[in-house]
RNA sequence: GGUGGGGUGCUAGAGCGGUUGAAUAGGUCGGUCUUGAAAACCGAUAUACCAGCAAUGGUAUCGUGAGUUCGAAUCUCACCCCCACCGCCA
């Protein structure tokens, strides 16, 4: 949700914002709505003043008589009040609806245009040499047992897949890692509830609508999965105020992730790259305005780390405009190399989503001079298990066939290599 | 699934037809005291919109919406949410 107040007077940023991002923006629409909503508001306001005082009359009055004629000249006056209250309330509803299409607008240093037009800002590791003909992680997984999608296809449909053996231990030598670095830093861990209620995925501009295509939906209870733990975090301090102290409040929480890839038929059909459900380590964060920023670089900083701790081979990608989503005001990936593909693919995504849904939450915070103000949320993954575990598969791979387990990992676990 | 209780300010929590934007406590901010701090004491402390250079004034806001009334935090109805107990399951 953009503040309307700033609508109001930078009509050409929130226009041209919203451009970069595709979305067209009826500025002139919403102002000449929320003008009109004005006027009724004042008209119902003087009419409600009249009556105020005329109340205060009737405490003093003396006798019935003066009462009565009172009374009856408030009648009247309250003629007008139903008309000007439907008037009104139209608009407010109007108003809000056209508000809540606006997206969050881009940061100063989010490049323009679409997919294509996202910037490499560095790249990380050595990717690694092989000596004789690789193979891609499925055909390892397979030959291993460790991953098999075929009985997940017949018992659950495509995009799922069963994770087996060492690389099921895998997954929680992942969070352990994850869990010891951010707990460090002042994280608070966290397993989430992986249900929300509607309000709060809107709210988290998780879903537009109701029937949004790609959340998954449990009508009779009319709660959604969280295609992220972002989106219970967040919710998690709907309605609250914090206090300025206790900013940056910053979570780490690990959940199962849904989600229907709705709009995705035909793309990485193979293996688990793009699956109905993975687990996912994600960073949180609630902080102050002045330091969205700062934080974002910090949770970029985290993700880092934590490869590095992987030593696998990556790249940091600042998303252009066009490829941000509703509630990102900028928003850094970091694809990580896979061998069998001779390319990067993303395996973490942080994006600073600054008041917006702070705004539709009603996320605010007591600033040490007195007021209230929103605060920023921003989000980043720590690990998405699924595909990092696609990448150390990949990356390890030694010309027997087997696995190196990544040093990092091997203190939680009691093998060093997979065969 | 059954039965009760409840949603009030930054927080906790009183109020249950007009004098209540709302007691009290805590928090926060300012001050007194102190070498400094703590404690104690004193004072201040909601938001939004409208008019105004300002001082200030007006209006709204006690879960949401509708109703009763001249007047609603307070009464009625509907809805949403939370909690407790019982049952069921673990």
């Amino acid at each position: 949700m953009i503040d309307i107040k700033f609508i109001r007077e930078n009509p050409d940023k929130v226009v041209e914002g919203a451009k970069k991002k595709g979305v067209e923006v009826d500025v002139d629409e919403i102002l000449e709505v929320e003008k009109k909503k004005r006027e009724f508001l004042q008209a119902l306001e003087d009419m409600r003043a009249q009556k105020n005082k005329a109340n205060k009359e009737i405490q003093g009055a003396r006798d019935k008589k003066e009462k009565d004629k009172i009374i009856l000249k408030m009648q009247e006056l309250d003629k007008n009040s139903d008309r000007l209250t439907r008037n009104l309330k139209d608009l407010g509803e109007k108003l809000d609806s056209l508000l809540l299409k606006i997206p969050n607008l881009p940061l100063a240093g989010v490049p323009l245009g679409g997919e294509k037009d996202s910037v490499v800002v560095e790249k990380v590791g050595e990717k690694p040499e092989f000596d004789f003909k690789i193979k891609d992680y499925m055909e390892i997984g397979e030959k291993l047992d460790l991953i098999d999608v075929k009985r997940a296809a017949k018992m659950a449909g495509t995009r799922f897949g069963f994770l087996k053996k060492e690389i099921a231990l895998i997954e929680f030598a992942l969070v352990r890692v994850a869990f010891d670095a951010l707990t460090k830093k002042g994280f608070i861990p966290v397993i989430p509830p992986v249900m929300i209620k509607s309000e709060m995925a809107r709210g988290m501009g998780f879903i537009q609508q109701t029937d949004d295509e790609e959340a998954y939906y449990l009508p009779k209870d009319d709660l959604y999965l969280t295609a992220t733990s972002e989106q219970s975090l967040g919710s998690m301090h709907s309605g609250e105020v914090f206090e300025e102290k206790d900013l940056p409040k910053r979570y780490a929480g690990f959940s199962t992730c849904f989600r229907r890839e709705a709009g995705s038929y035909g793309k990485d059909t193979k293996g688990i790259l793009r699956v109905h459900q993975f687990d996912k380590m994600e960073m949180f964060s609630f902080t102050k305005p002045e330091d969205s920023e700062k934080e974002h670089k910090f949770l970029l900083e985290m993700e880092k780390s934590l490869m590095d701790e992987l030593k696998l081979p990556y790249q940091v990608v600042n998303i252009a405009a066009g490829d941000l989503g509703m509630p990102a005001a900028q928003k850094y990936d970091i694809e990580t190399w896979i061998p069998s593909e001779k390319r990067y693919r993303e395996t973490h995504s942080t994006s600073n989503c600054t008041d917006f849904q702070a705004r539709r939450l009603n996320i605010r915070y007591q600033k040490k001079t007195g007021g209230l103000d929103f605060v920023h949320t921003l989000n980043g993954t720590a690990f998405a298990i699924g595909r990092t575990l696609i990448a150390i598969i990949e990356n390890y791979q030694q010309k027997d066939g087997s696995i190196l387990v990544p040093e990092a990992l091997q203190k939680y676990l009691s093998f060093k290599t997979i065969k």
